[in-house]
DNA sequence: AATGCGGGGTC
DNA sequence: GACCCAGCATT
């Protein structure tokens, strides 16, 4: 098979099907980077309106350097990994002022620039024939290829079939290309998410297709026991300010704000609980109402500043929950979109 | 090589 | 409830 075979059918897929993303219109590094760092581990669907926000408020490298760090979270909010955004804010500062890496080599000593980022941005915005894998490449490659193996074995193969593969001259395209095909066409296949072979401008040379172990391709590693838990919560209010904790350093969510939180009940009345998922840990938040019990390491916000406050997801919906309510007890007007989102 | 780290979408 | 998503840093 001519590897000339492969990168035309595949290029010719991508340039009549790749999707309208706000990062391939200026394919800026900055713009790549941060793009790069917000889909680690998230949809496209998910970043986009993030994406746009973030370029108004911190439109190039310097603008974010200046920044705050909770302003930087805030930012972030919702979308999760929040490493990825005090390191983007690290990386920032450190680069302020200076001329960014022009190479892969240069932007993978970048903190938060692991194997792939620093091959997409070195790719797409300097067009250096550099490979990279993801999630996407590594279930095209798999298929295509009918590599059974997994984990960082798969990974391996993945990487080298992607340093063997890589387009000279379009390096940016051709990897976008091959997440574009993950990502529309060679679907995973669980839930509803089948793969579209018949779209597929590879299926004549795609080994998973002619054997038929496409839905058995790529081979899953086994999955973590999960863990349950419950904590509870405590709103503690003075008039319409609201008592909270910073999360300290080593817990989920560090440097972040929630209402004080612990693993036994306080002595205060229960409003309700809510539930959530933190990777293989399953939470129960029981949320109550009532009067701190040591307010001086409490800091107290009032209602209007919340939503500037970092606060991880659970708690964001426990305040809102608990605010709506509040606003029709007081028959204050419908509740706004920054508080209904 | 294994583990920790989120939140949303989908069925 | 389970799986997936343009991964990275740490140990």
């Amino acid at each position: 098979m001519p590897s000339g075979d492969l990168h035309s059918k595949l290029l010719d897929w991508y340039d009549a099907n790749r999707r309208d993303l706000p990062w391939r219109q200026d394919p800026s590094p900055y713009r790549v980077w941060v793009s790069e760092i917000m889909l680690q581990q998230t949809q496209v669907a998910t970043v986009l309106p993030y994406f746009q926000r973030w370029m108004t408020q911190f439109p190039d490298v310097e603008a974010l350097a200046r920044a705050d760090e909770q302003e930087v979270l805030a930012a972030w909010q919702g979308l999760g990994y929040y490493r990825r955004a005090k390191m983007l804010h690290q990386a920032a500062r450190e680069l302020a002022g200076k001329p960014l890496p022009t190479n892969a080599e240069g932007w993978r000593k970048v903190s938060g620039v692991g194997r792939y980022t620093s091959g997409a941005i070195a790719s797409i915005a300097f067009g250096e024939p550099t490979p990279l894998v993801d999630g996407n490449v590594e279930r095209v490659y798999a298929r295509l290829t009918g590599d059974a193996s997994s984990g960082a074995k798969l990974s391996k193969a993945a990487w080298d079939w992607a340093c063997q593969t890589v387009h000279p001259l379009r390096p940016g395209d051709w990897n976008q290309a091959l997440m574009e095909l993950g990502a529309t066409v060679c679907l995973p296949g669980q839930k509803g998410r089948a793969p579209r072979c018949e779209e597929c401008p590879l299926q004549e040379l795609c080994v998973a297709k002619r054997e038929g172990k496409t839905l058995e391709l790529p081979t899953a590693s086994p999955q973590k026991a999960v863990v349950r838990q419950e904590e509870h919560c405590l709103i503690a209010r003075r008039k319409d300010e609201y008592g909270l904790e910073q999360i300290p350093a080593g817990k989920w969510w560090a440097g972040m704000w929630r209402f004080p939180t612990q693993a036994q009940p306080p002595k205060a009345e229960k409003l309700g609980s809510l539930r959530y998922t933190v990777t293989h840990h399953r939470v129960v938040l029981h949320v109550h109402e009532g009067p701190a019990r040591s307010e001086k390491d409490l800091r107290w916000v009032r209602k209007d500043e919340l939503e500037a406050i970092a606060m991880p997801a659970p708690y964001r919906k426990a305040a809102r929950r608990y605010i709506s309510s509040d606003l029709n007890l007081f028959s204050e007007p419908p509740i706004g979109p920054e508080i209904n989102s």
